[in-house]
DNA sequence: TTATTATAATAGTAATACTATCATATCTTT
DNA sequence: AAAGATATGATAGTATTACTATTATAATAA
């Protein structure tokens, strides 16, 4: 992948200052990506966080009010950019089988060490959302969460791939279902793979992942 | 279903003290069920849920050691009803497409309020399942409450049902995978459905996501 | 130079997820 | 019926969390 800028905009009601804008901005999304993936989500802190940038608690709570909302930001980052990288495959390309192809590779492959161009380590990234996304929207908030347009960019995700899947079959009902199931399920295989292995059949260095849900879609659209 | 005395056995791991051998224990599971349905994990405590059956945090202590392993009985219950129901609308089938046809719909109909024998609302343990059982394995602890055989129950109706996906195509590679993606996916079409419906095709009164997995999963083991 | 803004430091709050202790009620065994 | 054991209840206490509020200071812009 070149060295492009990539333009990741997050939505302003994630954010009550916008961390892209300084140092410390960058630092508190740059270092909570790597410590709520060492702690866990439940055990990192606004204050741990404080102490590793030498900043301070409440520094943080001026960039976002909550740790959640971190978690969201950081989910709608990941999808922001797994959505340049989708048009970016996809555009000028006119097969759609070709299209979908290489958007489920992109939503079932595993995370290699790309673009460090930013502050944001994305292999990190990648292992959170796996372990930690689904606790963004599995609140007693959502609805209201979602009318604020806290999941848009993962809603944009998955409506595209579910249009690519239209163009090969207009007829297909279930368009939505397939991707999201998809997007939910290389995530659940690639966690169970390391912790409950019992639940999969994942073999190491194999792509199974990718292969499996790349055969069940093709042949759940035919 | 008829009234047999349904007997769902938890691993003892799971309880400092047995529930199901006391009053207050069994009103500890059952209240502790209306209210993680009602508050969400995260708003429940042993404090409130102390007031609610008129005795004490201590006393809830003495039967769970936290209200992380509580969640983690409830899904193990939960998975036990399931294998019982499985088992028992399965013996006595030959056909094996038959057999998983039956599977499939008890992995992905909605829940419709059945046997209410016992002291455990079904139902709103199914709607628990659906928006909360996944915080119960996406813990930095995982790994070592697996080993402690915590997820067994889930496992083993995982393990049942890809075997009679085998039983249909012996050479099939992902059996496990492809249940656990029924499962996990079931539980998130019914959530987005209620709560992020950009993400699903869920018509109501449809049986949609009942349809939608039995399709995909037929398609994709042949 | 002054005004503005960002950050740091400190303190404080209500709630959480427990642990510990002790009293009392109830049930079992002799 | 008395003595012992066990279950429950009541109260207190602890470290930590997820914040809010206030004030001081440093950096930057007008």
């Amino acid at each position: 992948m070149e060295q492009l800028h990539i333009q990741i905009t997050i939505d302003p009601a994630l954010y009550t200052r916008n961390p892209e804008t300084t140092e410390l901005g960058k630092n508190i999304v740059s270092k909570s990506i790597e410590m709520i993936d060492e702690l866990g989500f439940e055990k990192f802190t606004f204050k741990k966080l404080g102490v590793e940038i030498n900043s301070n608690e409440s520094s943080i709570y001026r960039y976002f009010d909550s740790k959640h909302t971190l978690l969201v930001y950081l989910t709608s980052w990941y999808w922001s950019w797994v959505e340049y990288r989708l048009v970016f495959s996809t555009t000028n390309v006119s097969n759609p089988e070709v299209k979908l192809e290489s958007a489920l590779a992109l939503i079932t492959k595993d995370a290699t060490q790309d673009n460090e161009i930013s502050y944001v380590n994305e292999m990190l990234l990648h292992r959170i959302i796996i372990s930690e996304s689904s606790k963004a929207y599995h609140t007693k908030d959502v609805d209201k969460e979602n009318a604020k347009g806290y999941y848009k960019t993962y809603k944009r995700v998955v409506q595209r791939i579910s249009d690519i899947v239209l163009e090969i079959n207009p007829s297909y009902a279930f368009p939505h279902m397939l991707i999201s199931t998809v997007i939910e399920g290389a995530h659940h295989q690639r966690y169970f793979s390391k912790h409950l292995p019992a639940l999969t059949n994942v073999e190491e260095g194999q792509n199974t992942i990718e292969k499996f849900y790349t055969d069940m879609v093709f042949k759940a659209i035919k």
